[in-house]
DNA sequence: ATTAATATCCCTGAAAACAGGGAGTAATGA
DNA sequence: TCATTACTCCCTGTTTTCAGGGATATTAAT
């Protein structure tokens, strides 16, 4: 019998690419493809009991894209596999597939070979990651590790987010009603606690948590 | 007659996205794939009479990317068409390209249609730019008569960079064994020059410019 | 109920940054 | 060649930041 499967990647090129692979391939019946997420999500829902083996998907859609609907489809029926083809291997979003279920991942500078073996891998019932993909994953989460994430009080994020917009305490502490000594605990405290120098250090930390913009 | 095509990308399945839309046409004739430039420009130079139409490649990749490939392309045989497929559509690439003469850019999650268009189009010695791409480029050329870019200078780079790493004044003397007035009046010109008020602003600007990392 | 964390405010003294000048030499480009 | 830019150094004075303290009140957690 063969294995039912859906492809989703607005790449209309590579979906032609995937699709004559595995169109080579007797055992592999592809049961539909979707230019993003939100139609398979809708077709799952109106379809609860088709026989789907796996739902092969890149990540970055439109509309709905692989990391939502990898959740919803493990939600809806954890015996869809799901195999995560993407361009980008950023370590969040795979930190985000793996804690939902995914059940492998390739990067689309795969070979041929190696996206066949891995669904062949996922098919019967383990999981599949591709080497670059587990670097990646272990790597995070070493270096995560490693910086024992500082938190923030809300306040603290207030005054770190002004100073990185190049206020002066003086006109931090005015906009939010707050005495400049206040103020420069705060920033006191900030230094401490990131363990950096100055405002440079700041600067840096409030970009990296997204706090600011350039 | 047939048109000779080469098509270069490391990403295997894309790759066979491309082929197996091209192959279906009768008028291409595919003389060679590749997966980075080096292959390509090698071949170029071995072969510089073979009459080849059109090359089809990517940006990213190993080794020698398209950005490169094209200029390599443009200066030895200008006959030689070049069509640009990517993934992302960076205004400073797009920018490199056009003033290197490619002939084409179409983005990878175009259709079918739109690349055979963009092929044809091309080989009847016309350029071939999707929408996106055009609004990109011109996005890009006026917002940068807007901002009427600041250039620094070898110096001035060193001083910024090292300030942003939260060194003060007398370590990036020390380190760079210069006087630390000299440092100051850098530091001075830079706030002046980028319109920023503090360490914060030329630190986030290092990082905009990417002179350092976080 | 006691502790811990958060939020607020204050002080002193030193170091660094910021503002606004000037000035000379070397390199480079028109 | 002449003018501009880049690079270097210096001065004065003010403001801000940094480093080291301490203090009190409220809230959250154990």
């Amino acid at each position: 019998m063969a294995y039912n499967l859906i492809i989703v990647d607005d790449h209309k090129m590579f979906l032609d690419g995937l699709l004559s692979i595995l169109q080579s391939e007797k055992e592999y019946n592809i049961l539909l493809t979707a230019k993003d997420g939100k139609h398979i999500a809708k077709y799952l829902q109106i379809n609860p009991d088709e026989k789907i083996d796996l739902i092969i998907t890149d990540i970055s859609m439109p509309e709905l894209d692989g990391i939502a609907l990898n959740k919803i489809i493990k939600e809806q029926n954890k015996n869809i596999k799901t195999l995560i083809v993407s361009m980008h291997n950023d370590a969040d979003k795979i930190d985000n597939l793996i804690e939902h279920g995914a059940d492998g991942y390739v990067p689309k500078n795969a070979e041929k070979e190696e996206l066949l073996k891995a669904i062949t891998t996922i098919l019967k019932g383990e999981k599949y990651f591709s080497k670059e993909i587990k670097d990646i994953y272990l790597e995070n989460k070493f270096s995560k590790k490693q910086q024992e994430e500082v938190k923030l009080t809300q306040r603290e994020i207030d005054v770190i987010t002004l100073i990185a917009q190049e206020f002066t305490t003086q006109e931090i502490a005015d906009q939010l009603f707050l005495s400049k000594h206040t103020i420069e605990s705060y920033r006191k405290n900030l230094i401490a606690k990131l363990n950096v120098r100055n405002l440079a250090g700041l600067t840096k930390h409030a970009l990296k948590m997204k706090y600011i913009k350039y």
